[in-house]
DNA sequence: TGCAGAAATTAAGCTAGCGTTAAGCCAAGG
DNA sequence: CCTTGGCTTAACGCTAGCTTAATTTCTGCA
């Protein structure tokens, strides 16, 4: 079940960490740390005479230095064809996500993450890139790789992070950019608890190392609120559910 | 007195700041980030058919991801011949300078470094290999355009990008470069919100890997009122739409 | 049941972001 | 050289909505 995976990361004991645990997991890991090493590698990879030396799969943070992982990604899609591609970032906005889902990765990380989460998701794309591979540079991907064309449902309830609209029963509710960012994130994994830091963190800053502070966090609780009287005006359930003394979830 | 820099340093902005340095002193600074990389381009560069992209100085650091300086110094002697070599580091101990330079490292710098004092070993060691190969042009990315020959098509809106022509129910409406693709972004997906980093990065500027700053983000918004404007005076209705703090969308 | 800490609610202030206009600036073309 | 078109920047008013604060209600625990 090995394949090559090249883990772009420039924290060095990220990476090694990263690294040790795919190899641990039966992959190849080929570990660089910016941006433009990712690209020497990538063109050494595609070069005519090294045919076959090609990677499986990519993990790259976003930010880098040499070359950004926003640029980084259409290169490598562009070079490898339609290898899956799992961006990992500190930035967790959802229209972050969703520029990036754009520029053809295939996946989102929001660091700090899981080992064993990134291996579920690494499998999860390799599977399906064995399932239905068109490799080739021909891209017309921004066809082929549409991803994120998702939309989270919950109930009646639909959300598209690509049109940033919600709807209950097919009504559009007018919601904030906050309120949007943080039901989301609920709709994301419904049932699982968000603490209000995390929630901060992913919906109300850019700044991904800000730690929030306890006035910070309320505000996450206000806009709840906000967001429930929105939801409760509509009639419905709300599904928002206090966790006591640590956040909130959505419950089923 | 122009010459080719290879800069080793992983602190992303300690290595900036010393490439901004040497720029400014007249020399073509590439700044690389690990020793992995530092030894991709070397091997780029001493490659058959790329000869005379060589460097005439190379400045690395001691502690390095993917390939330790003590590694890396001997690997550029062997392929690069007798270019001057300076390493920097924060060890500083006798015994550790001794055994660098024996590796074939030409000078050492205990980092904090000054600037200046950079400048002069480099000029230095410079002045004393003359030998030094010539300059030349890195590798251009690959543009693989591939021009739409459909005309897209938007209620009355007609848009047609092999023309780049827009007319409303038949009228012809001139358009400036940046409006036409402002335009046209919206119109290949409608509904779909563009952040104005992304219109941005799509639709003003040549280079991917710019980042857009807040005041780059503002001209999308005058241009977005231009466009506005221009399809007001038409009577019609101006199907773009403002997503607060996010960008724009087209609204069917 | 009473208490303390946490969360909800409400309202008000304030800032970031948007719309608009106009002036500066650069490049293409006469 | 001057003119013209178009991109960018700046200024400024205005508003949405983020944040803060004050108050009330709720929860967990003794």
């Amino acid at each position: 079940m090995g394949g090559r995976v090249l883990v772009v990361e420039d924290d060095a004991s990220l990476n090694e960490i990263v690294c040790t645990f795919l190899n641990q997991e039966g992959y190849t890991s080929v570990p660089v740390f910016s941006g433009s090493e990712a690209r020497l590698v990538i063109e050494e990879a595609t070069r005519d005479c090294v045919r076959g030396t090609g990677f499986n799969l990519i993990i790259t943070d976003l930010m880098l230095p040499g070359m950004p992982g926003e640029k980084l990604v259409p290169f490598a899609r562009a070079r490898l064809g339609n290898v899956p591609i799992i961006v990992t970032s500190a930035k967790g906005a959802v229209s972050d996500r969703v520029a990036l889902l754009r520029t053809g990765a295939d996946d989102y990380l929001v660091k700090p993450f899981d080992l064993d989460e990134l291996a579920a998701h690494a499998e999860a794309l390799f599977r399906r890139a064995q399932g239905g591979a068109t490799t080739a540079h021909g891209c017309e991907d921004e066809r082929a790789t549409d991803p994120e064309e998702r939309v989270l449902a919950f109930g009646t309830w639909r959300l598209s992070p690509e049109t940033r609209t919600f709807t209950v029963a097919g009504a559009p509710v007018r919601l904030t950019r906050t309120e949007f960012d943080l039901l989301a994130t609920l709709m994301e994994h419904p049932d699982r608890v968000f603490t209000k830091r995390e929630l901060y963190t992913l919906c109300c800053t850019d700044d991904p190392a800000l730690i929030p502070t306890v006035a910070d966090e309320k505000t996450v609780v206000t806009h709840m609120g906000n967001l429930r009287s929105k939801l409760k005006a509509l009639g419905a359930d709300v599904h928002i559910e206090t966790v006591w003394g640590i956040g909130f979830k959505l419950r089923r």
